[in-house]
DNA sequence: CACTCGTGGCA
DNA sequence: TTGCCAAGAGT
């Protein structure tokens, strides 16, 4: 790691701006600095890229224009306005924040990093975004992009993936983030790694900072960051039921904890809760699965085993194998279990994950 | 601290 | 097909 002084730094400061001023980009959420609006734009992005994000944000600022808006709302309109971004966490938390803002803090946002971070989903990272964009508080925002530029620059061959190396960028960048306009420094950052400073292909001979860039200086920018790998995801396999009472489909409301909490799916059962052996016919999935709806659900359930390819749906640490069933309920009372019968159209006005969708198509229902 | 929590794009 | 990356936070 090599370190700079302080008319390094000024000239860095200056290069930086500069180049933000001429060729920073233009976004939706850039066209002023209200609090609600960076805060809705960096809760997004997390792990999300700036295109995905774009409509989202335009559709959810026409739903949910203000803080208050955000609070009153039900949490499946939320969720289905976040419907395909991921992390459904997040919205969730968002309006959490959101009852919090209007109930502790008066309805006034905490002006300082270190206030957001008490706030319900605001971490280091957009805690230091809205106090440097919104409210002009010279702090790092280190996210990916801090990351990328930051250790290519300096050198910092400190592992990214250990929660500790934070705490060094962070006393890095605070040595030379501009104390005269600390959000377009950080968001010049920002653009500067999703442009010029990518992970794969960096174009660093026509970046503006090629000049401070000491690892391209040398010869191997693609040595930096230094990031230990991710477990590859494990393996589950999922009975999926597509099943109808009366005409209507059944789904079922996930929990409010873990994976897509409080998101609808039909039925999946993990294949591994129905005691079947290892070498199993279709015969007897259909067999089990029907005892586990009578035992599990008190509901009478008349299978049938769809053939084809299972559908394949992998997300960060898990890759999920789900082998569909048609079928029929009994009429009958659904006190045993979670979730509700719905005419086609009622099906699509609920919030699903994108793995539904993909079940839903694949296996061609209406 | 290590693990959990989605989805789309790309080589 | 696989692996990795993309404006992270909660537990």
């Amino acid at each position: 790691m090599i370190e700079w002084d302080a008319a390094t730094i000024k000239d860095f400061q200056t290069t930086l701006l500069d180049w933000f001023d001429q060729e920073g980009r233009d976004l939706p959420w850039r066209h002023d600095h209200e609090p609600y609006h960076v805060w809705v734009s960096e809760i997004m992005l997390q792990q999300t890229q700036v295109q995905t994000v774009i409509p989202y944000y335009q559709r959810f600022m026409k739903l949910f224009p203000t803080v208050a808006d955000l609070a009153a709302a039900p949490e499946s309109q939320l969720l289905k306005a976040w419907e395909g971004l991921g992390y459904y966490s997040r919205v969730r938390n968002m309006q959490r924040c959101a009852k919090q803002l209007l109930t502790d803090y008066d309805g006034q946002w905490p002006q300082t990093a270190a206030e957001l971070t008490e706030l319900i989903g605001i971490g280091p990272y957009t805690a230091g975004a809205i106090a440097s964009i919104a409210f002009n508080e010279p702090v790092p925002a280190v996210d990916g992009n801090a990351y990328r530029v930051f250790s290519r620059l300096l050198k910092i061959d400190a592992d990214i993936a250990k929660p500790q190396t934070r705490a060094l960028f962070e006393h890095v960048i605070s040595q030379i983030i501009s104390h005269e306009r600390p959000g377009d420094f950080n968001q010049a950052i920002m653009d500067l790694g999703s442009s010029y400073m990518t992970a794969r292909q960096p174009d660093t001979a026509h970046s503006p900072v090629k000049r401070f860039n000491q690892a391209y200086l040398d010869g191997d920018e693609l040595a930096y960051p230094v990031k230990t790998k991710k477990p590859r995801p494990k393996p589950v396999a999922y009975v999926a039921v597509l099943a109808k009472m009366q005409d209507r489909w059944l789904m079922t409301k996930r929990p409010s904890n873990g994976m897509l909490a409080n998101l609808w799916t039909v039925p999946l059962i993990p294949i591994a809760d129905l005691g079947l052996d290892d070498d199993y016919q279709p015969t007897d999935l259909v067999t089990a699965v029907e005892t586990y709806f009578k035992r599990e659900y008190q509901l009478q359930l008349t299978a049938q085993y769809l053939a084809g390819r299972p559908v394949i749906h992998t997300f960060t640490h898990q890759k999920w194998t789900i082998q569909g069933l048609g079928g029929q309920v009994m009429l009958s009372d659904l006190a045993y279990f979670a979730g509700q019968t719905f005419s086609l159209s009622e099906r699509q006005r609920l919030p699903m994950p994108k793995v539904q969708e993909k079940i839903f198509a694949h296996y061609e229902t209406d």
